[in-house]
DNA sequence: CACCAAATGTAAGCTAGCTTACATTTAAGC
DNA sequence: GCTTAAATGTAAGCTAGCTTACATTTGGTG
C-alpha cells in the first residue's frame, strides 16, 4: 500500500472540523466520553460520523456466541462511523471509548452530505477516505486468504507503524506506541490469542521485534 | 443481509446507463469482449466504471505465486470498477470477460462525478451502492474470521440465491442459474477446490441442496 | 500501596482443512 | 462427432493453529 494511499494526504478533520469556516461554527461542538462509554450501539440509527479529537475508540460488533470482535482502534485526527455517508441506516458495529477522556466530534450526515454539494474538491477527499477504507479491507480479506499467521503480524506491525510509528533517532528502530491489547490484535489479524503471543515472542527471539505492553519496536535489519 | 441492501432498489444501471438522459445519449456506447479478453489489467489507470450490459465478468487479481484469486463475477446489470468513484488511481484487479459475447457500457468516473453533482438523488444511489459494496466486504471477512468451511459454503450459496436465485414453481426449491465453477467458489470463500468439492457432495446427501455444472437448487425444508 | 482484574506467557492435545495426486466426467471447439 | 482441456470427484497424510487450562505479570483503582 503506497503513501498515497494514506490519511496524512487525506485529512479530512482539517476539513470537517474547521473552526476555520465561519458557517459552520456555530454548529460545531464536541462530545466527551469517559473510559467503555459507548458513543453508539449496534443498530442504533445511522446519521452522524464522527472525528476523534482526543482519546481511543474501538469499534467492533458481538459475535452469536457473545465475544467481542475488533474491527478498529482508533485515535486522535481518525473519523468513524462513515459507512453512514454510504446509506447504512443502522450501525453494523459499536463505537465506545477506550480512553479516560475520549473527544469527539460529530458531524450529522445531512451536514455532510451539504458540504461535498457545495465544495467539490472537499468531496473528493471525503471519496479518497472512503477508498482507503475499503482497500484496508480488501488487504484485510487478502491477508486472511493467503498468508500464515506469522506473515499476518508482520503486515501488522508494518501498517501499525505507518499509522503510529516513528523512528527513534539513537537506535533507528521504529518506534510504536498503540491502543492495542494482543486480544484486539489477534482478534482483527483473525488467530487466537494464545497463537499471536507466541509469534511476537518468536519474533522477538528472531530480533524482528520487540514489545511491552504498549509499545512495540521494529528492529532496524 | 435484508433484501433493503440489495441492487434492485439501487438499479444504478436504469439511471446511468440511460438512452433517456437526452443529455448523455451521445457520450453513450457499448464495448465489447470475446472470451477470455480483458476489459483492464491490474496497474492499468482507473478511471471509468463498467456496466455490464450482457454477459459475464470475472474480477480478480494473481496472487505472488501466480495463482488467480477471484473477487466476484458479475453479469448483467451490474457494475464494477467502482473504486475508481472513490480515488482510486491504478487498478489493483483484473476485469476479464469470461462470456463470448460480452457487452459493456463504460463510464468516464469524471461524467459519473458531474452526474452526482447534478443529480442528488443519482448521488445517493451511488453512495448507497458503495455502501453495499462495502458491507459484502465486510461480511466476507466476518465469515472467513469465524465461520468453518461448511457454515461459509452455505452462506454462499444463500447469497447467491439473492442475486440469482428463483423459487422453482414446481418444486418450491430455489433455482441458481450462476456463472462460477468450484474453483471460482472456492477461491471466494477461502477453501481449496478439493475441500469445496466434498463439502457440496456432502450438503448433496444431507438434502441441503442439488447441483450439477451451472445450477444449483437449494432444497425447501 | 495493596488488591484485583486484565493482560500476557506457555504448554498439551486435537482436528479442520490443506496439499498432492490421480480418476472421471463434461462440454467447447475444431 | 472427436478431441481435449477444463471441471469435477475422491482419498491419504500432514500440520498450522485452535482450544483449553493454568501460571505469571502488570497497572489501575479504592
Amino acid at each position: 500500500m503506497s503513501k498515497i494511499w494514506f490519511l496524512e494526504d487525506v485529512n479530512v478533520f482539517s476539513v470537517l472540523c474547521p473552526h476555520k469556516t465561519k458557517q459552520y461554527r456555530k454548529r460545531h461542538n464536541f462530545s466527551q466520553y469517559g473510559k467503555q462509554d459507548f458513543i453508539y450501539f449496534e443498530e442504533d440509527a445511522a446519521n452522524k460520523v464522527y472525528l476523534i479529537e482526543k482519546g481511543k475508540v474501538k469499534l467492533g460488533y458481538y459475535a452469536e456466541d457473545g465475544k467481542e470482535v475488533v474491527r478498529a482502534i482508533l485515535t486522535k485526527g481518525e473519523l468513524f462511523g462513515e459507512k453512514a455517508i454510504l446509506g447504512e441506516e443502522s450501525r453494523s458495529e459499536f463505537a465506545q471509548s477506550i480512553d479516560a477522556k475520549t473527544s469527539v466530534c460529530p458531524v450529522p450526515v445531512c451536514q455532510m452530505q451539504e458540504l461535498m454539494r457545495n465544495n467539490h474538491s472537499f468531496s473528493l477527499k471525503v471519496y479518497k477516505f472512503l477508498g482507503i477504507r475499503f482497500k484496508k479491507l480488501e488487504r484485510r480479506l487478502d491477508l486472511l486468504l493467503f498468508k500464515d499467521a506469522t506473515t499476518r503480524v508482520k503486515e501488522f506491525m508494518t501498517e501499525l507503524a505507518e499509522d503510529y510509528g516513528y523512528c527513534c533517532p539513537n537506535t533507528g528502530d521504529t518506534v510504536i506506541k498503540h491502543p492495542y491489547t494482543q486480544k484486539d490484535i489477534a482478534s482483527l489479524i483473525g488467530t487466537s490469542r494464545p497463537t499471536l503471543n507466541a509469534i511476537m515472542n518468536e519474533l522477538k527471539a528472531t530480533q524482528f521485534l520487540e514489545f511491552s505492553r504498549n509499545e512495540i519496536r521494529i528492529k532496524v535489519a
